[in-house]
DNA sequence: AAGCTGCGCAACCGCTAGGTT
DNA sequence: CAACCTAGCGGTTGCGCAGCT
């Protein structure tokens, strides 16, 4: 394969375009078409490579093109597509009339790109990321150590302080962010993805099949399952996350019921697993989860959000999940 | 007001597939 | 069949602008 040398030459000219430029690359299009790009330039009286020609028509001059901001609906085309296609923007640009490869790679680059980061999707995978969002997987396995804590506290008034108070509430409310996107985004949608449930990647795309917690067990169900816990209270905020629309089927690691609960508490107690859920050397990193319970997680609820060493490491969370600024109030 | 920084976008660069000689 | 040519693609760069200090 021979390479090109049309930009090596000398003399041509680079850079912006000129208006006068454009108007003689149109009317020479108009009149005669492009034909052979490399003969264009001298044809039409152009200083220009013929790619350099050829991109100007494609990118920027060909009357087809549509101007302005992206809507909703081709935002989700692209991401949907990406997630199909990878990188093939010439392909996606084929499915959005009037916008062009080279636009459309400039949008993702700098608009959705972020927005799936936001989102807490890894744009390239177009799957939950597995950094910070190992923080959220573990929520429920902490919430429920929190429920046994106060089960085997069941003498105490369990008290959470403001601060609290107000950093699970931030969850909640980073939570229901993420299950809003995930419920009203139509890219996330059944309906759009059917002809997308296998991406590139053999796997089933977005949040749909695998909500962010990576399993069954969300984070309302959990709370409204911890009928003596004070953070019950959350779940009774204007607005409710529906996560019950639950078709996933992957092992309950928390109980279901009470009376499960019970159940679950009384077996760990006798197996003793007592002694490791006030295990002093618990890990207090929770990025350190994964989607297993293991004794890492036993560490109660509350100690996890009221670890004041821990709020640099939330509020990168935060700050990538909301728009609200840090701190919240407390 | 001036300098700095980050962002968005147009354009360029390097590479490859496919057609032609 | 190899060498060459062309169009097209995706990654990268650099300029202009806006916002901030």
């Amino acid at each position: 394969m021979g390479r090109s040398p049309c930009c090596d030459e000398n003399g041509l000219k680079k850079g912006p375009w000129t208006q006068e430029e454009d108007e003689k690359l149109i009317v020479h299009i108009q009149k005669h078409g492009h034909g052979s790009w490399r003969a264009l330039p001298k044809q039409a009286g152009l200083n220009r490579c013929g790619k350099s020609c050829r991109l100007r028509w494609t990118n920027y001059l060909r009357p087809d093109i549509k101007r302005g901001n992206f809507t909703e609906e081709e935002e989700q085309t692209i991401i949907n597509l990406h997630s199909l296609l990878g990188n093939k923007w010439s392909s996606i640009a084929g499915n959005l009339p009037g916008r062009t490869d080279n636009e459309i790679k400039n949008y993702w680059n700098t608009h959705l790109r972020k927005k799936l980061l936001q989102m807490g999707i890894d744009p390239v995978t177009h799957r939950p990321r597995t950094d910070h969002l190992n923080v959220l997987a573990a929520l429920p396995q902490l919430l429920a150590a929190a429920n046994l804590n106060s089960l085997l506290n069941l003498n105490q008034n369990v008290q959470l302080d403001a601060t609290t108070l107000a950093k699970a509430q931030l969850i909640h409310n980073m939570i229901q962010v993420l299950s809003t996107n995930n419920n009203t985004n139509p890219s996330f949608s059944s309906s759009t993805m059917q002809t997308n449930n296998n991406n590139l990647f053999g796997q089933s795309s977005y949040l749909e099949n695998q909500n962010i917690f990576g399993q069954s067990q969300t984070f309302s169900h959990i709370l409204e399952n911890s009928h003596d816990n004070p953070l019950d209270s959350l779940t009774s905020g204007p607005i409710q996350p529906d996560f019950q629309d639950d078709h996933n089927s992957l092992p309950l690691l928390v109980p279901a019921s009470p009376d499960e609960e019970s159940k679950q508490t009384q077996t760990m107690i006798k197996n003793k697993d007592i002694a490791e859920y006030h295990h002093p050397d618990h890990n207090t990193n929770p990025s350190s989860s994964n989607s297993t319970f293991t004794q890492d997680h036993h560490q109660p609820w509350c100690d996890v959000i009221d670890d004041g060493a821990s709020d640099s490491y939330w509020k990168e969370i935060i700050e990538q999940t909301c728009s609200e600024p840090w701190p919240f109030p407390e």
